[in-house]
DNA sequence: GTCTATATGTTGATAGAC
DNA sequence: GTCTATCAACATATAGAC
């Protein structure tokens, strides 16, 4: 197998992956412009020209890495994802599973949507007229609402929330604490951070909230996973 | 003072009364057009050209009426508020005052916003690059959370919630939680009804985890104002 | 208050040379 | 994989005739 490493990089079988490898550089470089666009004029003023233009070439020769304006916004959802994963599974990593890994996962959710606001909006409303992620992008999304769903069975087993924790609905109220969360953030002080802003202060707060809306019969308020 | 029932309508004094009400018929059905062009092909498509096309004039007659386009938007913000306003407070007029108020008042307004979801977009995100309300417009708006925490404070001197609900950060939450609902509606499945939501259906859910949130010392989970 | 005409700018996307 | 050239469309907004 050919190694990115080689030292003669411009013979024979090394080419392709250093094609290749050069070639995600560019397109890596294409949307980290994007990103930037989206952050100082909002999610729906991207524009092909315009990421040719920060990146000192011409808006024809994107159309080699994206096939429309639409592919990239694909490409942007799908870097979205992958980051806010990457984001939440390194803060969970050594916690204890169950109600302190859901608290830990919330929090890492808000604090990286906060300081992703482009992309946040990206994932969790639908600012751009007609663009929906493709299918085999959105599957990911869906896969990570199992998570939660299999960490809340956790929480249940453990005797830590009740047996209606384990249900569709309980997940969807989840979701609706979070994504409210982070919405008014980004609505109401756009510029804040996790630390600083009036509705992310409030983040532990929601949980506490979402967790005594499960209490276990029989138990006392509990806070949970603090 | 004229009438518009005036019997001679084109004589004197009446006309300027007669010339305003035709201009806000005109800006009326303009605004129309411009949330339907909204509904159909998201927040952000709107253009001036477009509304002019479907009231059948030129696009520049239109500038008789808004200064910009963003006037449109500032005019539509204004719109929403007073739509969503209304529908509130029709919901609650006869209702006892406190949590049950509450209650009613948060259902009418998830059901006012998956019915009218241009404008509901418009109030609780910022999905228009660059736009954001004047602040004469803005200022209704703070005005309707200040009867919120009026109700929350009516709802502490009834007993029916503990102290803290009558804190900022218990608005904030409401606020939260009532735009977690929407903004998962509209976001995951926008096409669908109050009833059939599978966010929104979860709106009374959503209402007994905030008021147990803020259970007065020494009573039991009561569900409050159902 | 409507129109035509126009200035001025932008965009997404493709064809084809190098 | 970059470019030039270009298409076809669309936009906001203004000037000025009627």
């Amino acid at each position: 197998m050919a190694t990115i490493y080689s030292s003669q990089p411009d013979v024979g079988a090394a080419m392709p992956d250093r094609r290749a490898a050069r070639r995600q550089e560019t397109i890596d470089e294409a949307l980290d412009h994007a990103v930037a666009i989206m952050t100082e004029h909002g999610v729906g003023a991207l524009t092909v020209s315009e990421m040719a233009r920060r990146m000192g070439i011409r808006a024809p020769s994107l159309y080699k890495y994206f096939p429309s304006l639409r592919g990239v916004y694909d490409a942007l959802f799908a870097r979205g994802l992958r980051s806010q994963q990457r984001a939440v599974r390194a803060a969970i990593e050594e916690s204890e599973r169950g109600a302190t890994r859901i608290r830990i996962g919330a929090r890492a959710v808000v604090a990286w949507s906060v300081a992703n606001p482009a992309l946040a909006q990206l994932l969790f409303w639908r600012p751009v007229p007609g663009f929906e992620p493709s299918p085999e992008v959105f599957h990911h999304s869906v896969t990570e609402m199992v998570e939660v769903q299999a960490e809340l069975a956790e929480a249940v087993q453990r005797g830590e929330l009740a047996a209606r924790a384990a249900d569709d609905d309980a997940v969807r109220l989840y979701t609706i604490v979070l994504s409210g969360v982070i919405s008014q953030q980004m609505a109401n002080q756009p510029g804040a951070t996790y630390d600083t802003g009036v509705f992310t202060r409030l983040t532990d707060d929601a949980i506490d909230m979402f967790f005594n809306h499960y209490t276990p019969a029989g138990a006392d308020h509990a806070d949970l996973g603090q």
